[in-house]
Order: C-alpha cells, then sequence, then structure tokens
DNA sequence: CGGCGTTAGTAACGCGCGTAACCTCAATCA
DNA sequence: TGATTGAGGTTACGCGCGTTACTAACGCCG
C-alpha cells in the first residue's frame, strides 16, 4: 500500500477505521451517547460534561463518520444522482455547477453518472439505462436527468422507482415535472433590446425551425415585435446549420440580398455560434459591428460571447439556476410536497455587451 | 410521497426494499447461496438448477443489490473521489469525462466534488478541505485533484490517508504522483509543424512567462527551433494576457513592428483565446490565414478553435487521457503495485486543421 | 460395513451505525 | 414515606450484505 509510504500524519494521529466504538471507550461512555451526540438529537439527554468528553475523543482520534454504514442503518443515503451527457456539454457542466452547489447546501452528495449518447430520444437508451440502474444501486432519494439542449426525452422506466425530475429537457411521454430555460421570453427579450437602439428591421439567423428552442425565441421575437406594432418579415427569417459556418452563410445570405434602406440593421442569431460566423460575414462585407449592423445572440457561451471583438451581446441560458432548481425541487418532491408545476420555466437575462 | 403517485410498474414488479432475504425466500433457499451465485464464487459450490432458480427470483422480484451495504460488509467501496473546480473550467469536464469512462470500465463509481476556488495555492483551503472530507466519509479507496491549469498544488495533508494521484498539476511540496501534459514535447511539434510549412520567422505569443505552461511551450519551441539550425529570436517573443484581447494587442505589436522580409510569416500563440485575438489582428491589416500568414494555437478549445475561419490549427491538451490515466495510476496504487513513475507526461497531439 | 472425500448447501457473525426500549439514581411531591 | 418523575445514560436490535465456519447427504473404496 502506498499509505505505509506517507510518514506524516497530524497531530490528531488518524488511522484507518477509526469507529464510533473506539469513541466511545475513549470517552468512557456507550457507543449510542457518541451517537446522540453526534446526530445531534434534541431530545436525548446527555450532560454537557460528557458532550465535551466525547468531542473531544473525536478530535483526539479523528474519527470520522462512515456515510455508507450511516446511510444503511438510518435507510436515508443523501445521496441524489444525476445523469447527463458529460461529453459534448459546454452546458452540461453549468448545470452540473448548479446542482452540485446547491446539494452542497443542502448536505447532500450528487452522484453524477455519464449518460453518452446524443441522440437519447432513440430507443438505445443501454447506456442511460445501466447509469440510472447504477445510481439506484447506490440507493439515491432522487433523479436528475440532464439534457445538454432543449428536448424531449424518453427516461427509462425505472426512475419511476424515485422522485424525478428533468433539466432543459421534459418527458416526451410521461407526467415527470421538468425545468426548461423560458424560451419564448429570451427571445422576447433579445428583440426588445434591438426595438430599443432603435432598430426596425431585423434579421434573424434560425436554427433548425423544429427544435423548441428554435420554436420558442422565435416566437418570443415576434410577440416583440408585434407589441411594438411590427411584424416579422418571413423573407428576414433564415435557417442555417447551428454552427459558426452556418451563421455565416445564412448571414451572408441575408446581407446580400437587399441593399441600402431595405438592408436589415440588426441580426437576431439564435445562438452564439451563429452569431461568431456573422461577424465574419459582416466584418468581409466592410461593415461595423454594432456601427452598421447590430448583433444579439443566444446561449451565452462565454468562450465565444466573451472573446468576440465586440463582445457579443446575447441572452444567457440560465443552466446554473437549472440545476439549482432541479435539486431544490427534488427536495421538495423527497419530503412529500406537492410539484410547484409541472413544468417550471426559468428567466433567460439578457447579457448585455458591446455589439448592440 | 410522490412514489405513490407512479402506477405504471414494469412486469417484474420492483417495489421498495427487495432484499437478498426475499429472493433467499421466494427461491427457497438461504440467503448465503443467494449472496454466492450474485457474487459468482467459484469456490462455492451450487448446483446448477438452484442457481437458476435463485436468477430466476432475482430477476422475478426485480432484485437491486444495495452498494452502500455491499461496500460496509466487503469493507471496500468500490469508489473513487475526484476533486475538482468545475465552475470555470471548460477543461476540468474532458478529465472528469476520461476519469468517468476508465472508472466504469474497471466498475467503479466517481464520486465528484467541488473546489471552487481559483488561487487554491493560498492557504485557504477551507472548501477543499470540506470535499476531501466528504469524500472520505465516503470511503472513496482513492482520490484524484484535478486543477484547470496545470501548475503546483497544495493538497489537504488528510488526502495521505488513501492513495493519491495528482492530474494536470503536481504536489507543490511533496512526493504524490501527478499527470501532467507534456508542454515541451507540445512545443516542439507545433514549431516543427510550422517549419515543416517553410517558416523560419516565428512569432511568438507568449502567456506569462513564470507558469509551467509558458516555460514548457516556449522551451519546446526553442528545441525545435535549435533542431533546425535556428535560434529563437526573443524580439519575436512578446507576452500579454491570456485572454482574445491579449493575443490582439500582442499580435498587432508584433505585426507593426516589422515590414517586409523582417516581419514573421507564421506566429504561435501560446494559447488558443490568444489566437483568436491574433486573427482579428491580422484580417485587420488585410492579411490572409494562411497565406500571409501562418497561425497555430495551444490547448484545442474546441468551442474556439474548431469554429475560428479558418479553423485553427492547435496541440490539444490531453485532458481526457489524463483522467484516465489518473484513474489507471489509482487502480494501480490501491491494488499495491508501485507507482510508475513520479509524475507522468502525456503527450500533446497535434490538431491539423486549415491555419497553418 | 465403516471411514472418507466430495457436493450442496446453511448458520452465524460482523461491518459501522441509528434508534427504540429499558434501566438507574437522585430529586420531587403528595 | 412511598410513589413519581426526569435526567442521564445503556442494552439490544436491525439495516443488507460478505464470509467463515459448519453440517448433511451421498458415493466410493477396501
Amino acid at each position: 500500500m502506498a499509505k505505509s509510504t506517507t510518514p506524516q500524519q497530524s497531530a490528531a494521529v488518524r488511522q484507518r477505521g477509526v469507529t464510533m466504538n473506539d469513541v466511545a471507550k475513549h470517552a468512557g461512555v456507550s457507543r449510542t451517547a457518541v451517537s446522540f451526540v453526534l446526530s445531534n438529537r434534541e431530545n436525548a439527554s446527555i450532560s454537557e460534561e460528557t458532550r465535551t468528553r466525547i468531542n473531544e475523543a473525536v478530535q483526539e482520534l479523528g474519527y470520522r463518520p462512515n456515510a455508507g454504514a450511516r446511510a444503511l442503518a438510518s435507510q436515508r443515503s443523501g445521496w441524489y444522482g444525476i445523469v447527463t451527457e458529460i461529453v459534448t456539454a459546454p452546458f452540461a457542466v453549468d448545470i452540473i455547477k448548479g446542482a452540485q452547489d446547491q446539494a452542497w447546501l443542502d448536505r447532500r452528495f450528487l452522484l453524477i453518472a455519464p449518460s453518452d449518447q446524443a441522440d437519447a430520444v432513440g430507443p438505445n437508451q443501454g447506456l442511460e439505462d445501466a447509469a440510472t440502474e447504477k445510481l439506484l444501486e447506490q440507493r439515491v432519494e432522487g433523479l436528475l436527468y440532464a439534457a445538454t439542449f432543449h428536448r424531449g426525452v424518453h427516461v427509462p422506466e425505472s426512475a419511476n422507482e424515485v422522485p424525478t425530475v428533468l433539466i432543459n429537457c421534459f418527458d416526451a411521454d410521461g407526467k415527470l415535472p421538468s425545468i426548461v430555460p423560458d424560451e419564448r421570453a429570451g427571445g422576447r427579450v433579445a428583440v426588445e433590446r434591438l426595438l430599443k437602439a432603435g432598430h426596425t428591421r431585423i434579421g434573424v439567423i434560425n436554427l433548425d425551425p423544429v427544435i423548441p428552442a428554435a420554436v420558442g425565441r422565435l416566437e418570443g421575437a415576434r410577440e416583440a415585435l408585434a407589441a411594438a406594432g411590427l411584424d416579422l418579415d418571413p423573407e428576414l427569417v433564415v435557417s442555417g446549420y447551428a454552427t459558426a459556418d452556418g451563421g455565416y452563410e445564412a448571414a451572408g445570405r441575408i446581407l446580400d440580398r437587399y441593399q441600402g434602406e431595405r438592408r436589415p440593421t440588426a441580426l437576431f442569431c439564435l445562438n452564439d455560434r451563429m452569431a461568431m460566423g456573422a461577424y465574419d460575414a459582416i466584418k468581409e462585407r466592410g461593415l461595423t459591428i454594432p456601427g452598421d449592423i447590430a448583433v444579439i445572440g443566444f446561449d451565452n457561451q462565454e468562450l465565444i460571447a466573451a472573446y468576440l471583438r465586440p463582445k457579443l451581446t446575447t441572452v444567457a441560458l440560465p443552466f446554473e439556476k437549472m440545476g439549482a432548481l432541479g435539486v431544490q425541487t427534488l427536495a421538495a418532491l423527497t419530503a412529500g410536497q406537492p410539484i410547484i408545476a409541472d413544468q417550471q420555466l426559468v428567466d433567460c437575462p439578457l447579457l448585455e455587451r458591446s455589439s448592440v
């Protein structure tokens, strides 16, 4: 063992396997007494003196509770599990972060299991099932499923055995509660920002029009325009691949189609990657941002938005918040409280930078 | 409980708390027999008939082992813990991914604990200590520490109680084994690539010159040049903030300083963010990539490198590999095998795209 | 026929802990 | 004075499982 090669031990010598029994002996009390003071039972009567004696023994021996044994005896693991695609996930991390922090606050542990398949919609849920199964073997008290992009998903059947919440996705065929970004409000906010800056002729660089994100954001844009007495000109909406190249190409198309007055003075790109491409298309045509063309993105992919020149004004997807809310919802569910709502919408805040 | 509201149960009715005892009763054998067949003991003699009867019972009852109880009884948790800064981490994810996958292969679980403090070098290791403590309470059999950028760190003392491996960082004051990228080889590979393309006058956009990454990469660059009979002209090395703006500014300086023949024909940017800024500086001066100026980056930040136009040729940091290697090393340590080396260097592969 | 080896199991203990039930003793009260 | 109460603990059981004895039945050999 490498253990034997580590000479330094803290003053409080802490050797492998200090148990509550050792603490009890060292303090000259029963193990039960130790258990009582450690778990802070209020209706237990332990004198102040023995209480401190026990605490001293804990310190001196370097006792550390065994979470597994505690879980076994109390029948509560204190764990939640989250299954998510961690690979292709510049996003998933933030969800995990939010969930992790919240769980930490609630003195719970978050077990993270990988579900690495982009197209989890299909029936090949082998790995995902395995992940769920593993988590249930650990006796998690609740399950979180997080997707990397807003969509409907199917959750393994065994998830029904335990409170379950979906994050950034929704149950395609059931009644599981979910937490998703308010795409529509986000789209509205983005266009309102452009309107406020005086733009009335706004081009939209759209995603694949069928995905929930595109539907919601576009709908929001339409609402904002309507509120200003304007229509969304279908001619000004162009779709492309959700990449920088796609954005470059789509923006180029829209910019070349109109000249002078008719050319849009602002571009609403439905994600930041496309905005990145749009930047190039604009600059190549000798136009400036935001002078000639204002650009607003969506997603707030830090690595892109914060480093583009000029920095990209965009609408943020509230991943951390959704993660935290997921854990909170789970806590409410496991406590037997009723669900607040089947689907909770979380605000997408506008991040002002320099491209509008 | 929300449980009672989930009506659908699989054909194999799986209710809460099916234990080995239930399986035993259902199969008409002792619990020990069940344990034997489930753990596949070879020296146990169970007839083929009862073995199948037990397996059937497992299926019918939907028995699922209780990992915690198993850990308690066997004194082996099967868990590793990794503590890492998951927030600011476009990187940490990949380490986790690599470690996670490897752990999964070894039928182990990876417990992920957050250590959210950028400057973990200082003595304010409160949170980190808490994370380590929590992991030890779960009786992890080994610990991994992952940093988001290559540097020296101090590890909480309690980490000594269990085999420990550092990833993308090294023990600033001890003998803990570590796994770090081979920065020098990476720098060499990058410059070799530029030399191969015929460039002999190469500008270097440097990071903060004191960090390990800068030292190593620059040293590698020097070696590659030396091997080609060239010197690294100190005039051509400029430092800047490790951001896009820093790269923009530094690249601008170097490009404006020299004209005609003396102007470098290639830029080695020590990270991709700076390369992103360099792109802008180059384009603004009416120069093309890679026609007039070739650019090579470092880090392979997908979101940047793969979406810049032209796509950025860069040297990748082998995060996933380091994560996997970390778990493998841990497995070797826990198995009592000697450490392969105090510090393992992992190759940084060149990723050819279109900027050279 | 008695002893022995082998096959096919079972009984019982303990892992570290939470917890209900119980016990002891001094103080209080009618 | 005997009964009652509460403080301050302790004894004992069980959580679900791995594992080490141990046992019972059977075939085989001399």
